[in-house]
DNA sequence: AATATGCCGTCAGTATTTGTCGCATAAATA
DNA sequence: TATTTATGCGACAAATACTGACGGCATATT
């Protein structure tokens, strides 16, 4: 039983692809855990191992230590296996985020769309791709494409608190190369957004990782700005360009047609949300809100069938856009 | 050697907790893999396997022939793994679904969430957390909550094409019993709708999912009626409930402002767009896209940030509703 | 060139695993 | 209710595997 479990804890000290461990390594690590074996034990195990081909893994030729690693592009094996109800769940997921986040990022998750994949082709489920829809809610704009590579080291940076050095290619700008301190990263629209500061300058920048290039780790630590925490950045409103006018909660009363007034019974802006009807095709909406550039977006977003009745100064800000938007289409 | 990979068909072959394999069932299933063990074996490794805290696996008491089952609630184990990139990714389409899929729906994947949180929190990765933040494009709306058992009723009816059967609660509706032959389920907005037919009706209906109590599977197949594809009936606008006017493409022509540009840029429509400049502060963009319904509610979102210029229909449809609203606001 | 390190084959002692048998108890059947 | 069948489990001996020790050899390191 021993044995078992120590196979076990190798196969869980052997990392993926990219990186790799050696059987000496393997060995000391074994030994802190408690296994009391001899490093012709551990080859041995190593051996075996690798000769099944359940477990794709794979060590170097030639170079002395050898090192071992699971070969990539393999989906993880688990247990206990992944259901289908999980499976079902991953795949929904899958659709959710393809216009979301941009393909590098989501293909860190293939490995896992794959095992559901598997899961849901067994025999009978053969057609659950056919059973499941999205209704999108939003345009669909394409999510910039981020230089795989790159992604790499930013996650490494930001995980391990280190610098690191890529060349950026600003939209009015040539080529730089920036020594890069990363504090954060921000999603927005599409875009992931680093938040940093450059070389040893203190203000803070906010760069587009698409528009990155040639990212190399740096073997110095980062530096935290004093007083410096990104959810206050991004509170602060330093992500929406045009700045909220009103962070603060609004008493929201709108006049909504009927197929609006369901929308928000289904799907509420909040859980106190009152509605009461007008007359057969108006209905009230009274609710506490916060005051966003999202809430002006989607009030928008529904034209006519919404009339924004208090707060007056929200009312004002419409009717002052309309008229300018009636001035352009006249 | 063949023990090990004994051990791991077994540990794949039992299911996870509400589900539960007997010992002669395993016996069978291992034999018919081609292990030529005896019963006396599998009882011994089951024992074997669960003395280990590694396997939160249990059976049931008493009951002769004995049913085993991994402990719910525990995150999966797997090999390779899970690696700081995929484990943040996780993280990411976390808060990402957070506000697009109903707690019960987004709770299925909650053991892989954990297992990133594990391996985040280990030693030096602590502050994850605070170096990722989201600013979202959408107001959030809150997602309807839905039964968990009625979310499993329907996935496994789904599934396994089978009927089941479930209370209904519609909006202006007292509650109602139905026979329900599913189709296929959609996600629009944050509800999620089944597509259905009732009893021995062939009429196709839409029932949103939190409004069901109750569900409970049924022995009977599923009939799909002739000719239904679940993509064409979304493709029909059966979904967008002020149907699309024209699905078809068209030749868009916007004035933007510099902000609006810039977004573009980062995010384009399509993969065609062209931008140019028409003075300091306005911008032209060409593309040809289709023209849904989310185009229009994007169009309208931007206010009067972007003017629609072609085509002419789409430009005299805005400057009405822009006149209904003049006249709405004045 | 000398030394150190790691891989691997072999061997014998030890530990583990396995099938078999017997008994006790729980379901199934007559 | 009695009888049969199925399952779980302890014990035991045979078969199997696992393990550490040793040594040869190839490859790094100094």
């Amino acid at each position: 039983m021993d044995t078992l479990l120590r196979y076990f804890d190798m196969l869980c000290l052997i990392p993926k692809a990219p990186n790799s461990i050696s059987t000496p390594e393997l060995l000391e690590k074994l030994q802190s855990t408690g296994y009391d074996v001899d490093l012709r034990t551990v080859q041995r195990d190593l051996i075996k191992i690798t000769s099944s081909p359940l477990f794709p893994i794979s060590s170097t030729e030639g170079k002395k230590p050898l090192r071992w690693f699971w070969i990539d592009n393999s989906s993880p094996m688990q247990f206990p296996m992944m259901s289908t109800d999980e499976a079902l769940t991953f795949k929904l997921a899958e659709i959710f985020l393809e216009p979301l986040l941009p393909p590098s990022v989501r293909s860190r998750l293939s490995g896992y769309f794959d095992l559901a994949d598997k899961r849901l082709q067994e025999s009978k489920f053969e057609h659950w791709a056919e059973k499941v829809g999205v209704v999108p809610n939003n345009l669909p704009l394409l999510p910039a494409e981020i230089e795989p590579s790159v992604l790499a080291v930013v996650y490494e940076a930001l995980l391990k608190n280190q610098r690191f050095k890529a060349t950026y290619h600003a939209v009015h700008n040539s080529e730089k190369t920036y020594d890069i301190n990363p504090l954060g990263l921000v999603f927005r629209h599409n875009v992931i957004y680093l938040v940093a500061t450059l070389f040893e300058y203190t203000d803070i920048k906010q760069l587009a990782l698409h528009r990155f290039k040639n990212a190399e780790l740096l073997d110095r630590v980062v530096k935290v700005p004093e007083g410096f925490a990104l959810e206050d950045y991004i509170a602060e409103g330093r992500f929406n360009y045009p700045v909220n006018d009103n962070p603060e909660d609004i008493s929201l009363k709108l006049k909504v047609s009927p197929f609006i007034k369901q929308m928000l019974q289904e799907t509420p802006l909040s859980s106190k949300q009152q509605i009461t009807e007008i007359d057969e095709d108006h209905y009230l909406v009274e609710v506490i809100i916060d005051n966003t550039r999202q809430l002006h977006r989607w009030l928008r977003s529904l034209g006519a069938s919404v009339e924004v009745l208090e707060p007056a100064d929200l009312r004002a800000e419409f009717a002052a856009e309309i008229s300018t938007l009636s001035k352009m289409y006249q």
